[in-house]
DNA sequence: CTACTATTGATAATGTTTTTCAATTATAGG
DNA sequence: CCTATAATTGAAAAACATTATCAATAGTAG
């Protein structure tokens, strides 16, 4: 069985990089984890699996993952250096505010939104980031 | 003629607050800023109004003016430590992103998209945030 | 003018991310 | 399997960003 672990680091491989503990371990905890994690929460989590884990490795390895597109930072009140699996194509985020966990949603329509917006302003639109945040079926 | 320079320190004034120097420094480069400014931007600016500023008392306006809520956080890719001029209302953020200009626009209609993430997740929506970029008029 | 207390800036402390570097290790090719 | 090569590692130091401490200063009410 081919887990996303596994595809992940397939693909890192695909592009001159190489498998190794640190990164398996990193990989494992970004994958298993429902709710985005900081680098020192991925550093204490991926320790228990991989022991002498630097710090620095793993802000390499969000780095690379972060180049492939395999991960997005997300961005909130309290911070913005926490980091989750990305959405495949075009999808937005949806947090839980007790738990954190994170959802992942698409077929968002804001065409008829940004053409208003365009015409007020003169700006041509390139991009919009939208995240949405609410209670979630367990914690409600 | 009161200037919202005048208008932000009077707010401060009324909530047990002092109207100092460094203060109408700071809150004089944020409210003649057309785009969103790092603490050390608004302290390099600020401090040719005055001369002998700290970048401590460039933090410590900063969290005042938050929690009145006459600034905002700005978020984008390079980093979320600049800020903005708050919107009055409900109102999001168009910024270009060529020049930074930012422009605040509201009447945004998300709530059928909403109602439908909530039936597909199971969420209770309680906020969200969208954020716009594209390349303006003067820039295009 | 005075008393009171919020605010200041220097300094130090804390926290986060990046750089440097020599040692190690994954991997391709023989 | 062995070897050469270059990517990756972790320790340590450096760089950067933010927050806490504190004695001195200055805004404000009265
Ligand atoms: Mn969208
Ligand atoms: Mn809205
Ligand atoms: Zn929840
Ligand atoms: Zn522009």
């Amino acid at each position: 069985m081919v887990t996303r672990t596994d595809h992940w680091l397939e693909k890192l491989k695909s592009t001159d990089g190489r498998v190794t503990d640190a990164r398996r371990a990193v990989v494992d905890v970004i994958v298993s984890s429902p709710r985005p994690l900081t680098p020192v929460e991925i550093f204490d989590a991926a320790r228990k699996k991989h022991l002498h884990l630097g710090l620095v490795s793993v802000y390499r390895t969000l780095e690379k993952l972060e180049e492939l597109r395999l991960i997005q930072r997300v961005h909130q009140e309290q911070g913005c250096q926490a980091f989750l699996r990305a959405g495949v194509g075009h999808q937005h985020l949806l947090l839980c505010e007790r738990c954190g966990q994170a959802v992942l949603f698409d077929g968002d329509d804001l065409e008829s939104l940004f053409s208003r917006i365009s015409q007020q302003t003169g700006f041509e639109i390139k991009d919009h980031w939208l995240q949405v945040s609410g209670v979630c079926a367990e914690c409600k």
